[in-house]
DNA sequence: AGGTATGTTAATTG
DNA sequence: GCAATTAACATACC
């Protein structure tokens, strides 16, 4: 499920929770969440320590334990759980803290990440990941910067992790179904006044999402998201919502305005 | 039973 | 050679 916006709010969950208390133990229940990285050589590295600080760029998350940072990528399906009694079902890492709570790193499809890293900035960049949206550093000139030459489809270049960090399925579709683009456009056929658009719209988006379901509520119903089935009515328009796939990826989209 | 799922990467194609 | 596309990954659920 998750992208920027859930991450973020993973990220603020995790500081209300798992921050400064003692790491008495870590249990890896799955070693396929670690990656290449060795069992031995994760616990002992968080064992003992206390996690002091989270950060978060695109859809990765970062805690800073002792000398090490702690690093998350969610996947599909991964998700965040504080307790005191009942483990997850699907938990795959548990940090069981001295005060006798847990943090469950849980991911019942297994594409996400659980590892360490030395340094989250050298990570991004050894990864080549784009700049975070809602990064203040963030400016429309970077984006132009980064989408110039590309030709493939709209929707490929906002899902693309190298030109921006943290937008998916769901938030690609969203954007071009609000700045009426077609998903299958070509990048190189997007106009200037058409990326000042993308670039406006995916962050009030980002930060509209965040706001309201950090408050427990929903997407707004002039949003593509909770229209997402075939043959509904377009809130915009009053079009008819099509369904079709591009680049192997389900998309929901308006035929009468996304064009 | 089969298709589907809000992601990433390795492999393949153009 | 580089960019664009596709296949593969693992698992539960409708």
């Amino acid at each position: 499920m998750p992208e920027l916006p859930e991450v973020e709010l993973y990220t603020r969950y995790f500081a209300e929770h798992a921050l400064h208390r003692r790491i008495a133990r870590v249990r890896v229940l799955d070693d396929r969440i670690l990656g290449a990285q060795r069992r031995a050589t994760f616990t002992r590295a968080l064992t003992g320590k206390s996690f002091t600080r989270v950060r978060r760029h695109g859809k990765h998350f970062f805690a800073a334990a002792g000398a090490q940072w702690l690093h998350l990528h969610f996947g599909m399906s991964g998700d965040l759980s504080f307790y005191r009694d009942e483990q997850p079902r699907f938990a795959r890492v548990v940090f069981d803290f001295a005060d006798a709570t847990h943090l469950a790193f849980e991911d019942m499809r297994l594409f996400g990440v659980a590892e360490l890293t030395p340094d989250p900035d050298a990570y991004v960049r050894e990864r080549g990941l784009g700049p975070d949206p809602l990064d203040p550093q963030f400016r429309l000139s970077d984006f132009r910067e980064r989408i110039a030459g590309r030709r493939g489809a709209a929707k490929a270049l906002l899902m693309s992790q190298e030109v921006l960090a943290g937008i998916g399925n769901l938030y690609a579709d969203e954007t071009l179904f609000q700045t009426a683009i077609h998903p299958r456009r070509p990048a190189d056929r997007i106009t200037p006044a058409e990326t000042k658009a993308i670039f406006t719209t995916m962050r009030k988006i980002l930060r509209t999402v965040i706001e309201r379901k950090a408050r427990g509520g929903s997407y707004p119903s002039r949003y593509l998201t909770p229209h997402r089935e075939a043959g509904e009515r377009c809130p915009r328009c009053g079009g008819t919502i099509e369904k079709t796939v591009v680049m192997t990826r389900t998309t929901y989209f308006c035929a009468r305005h996304q064009r």
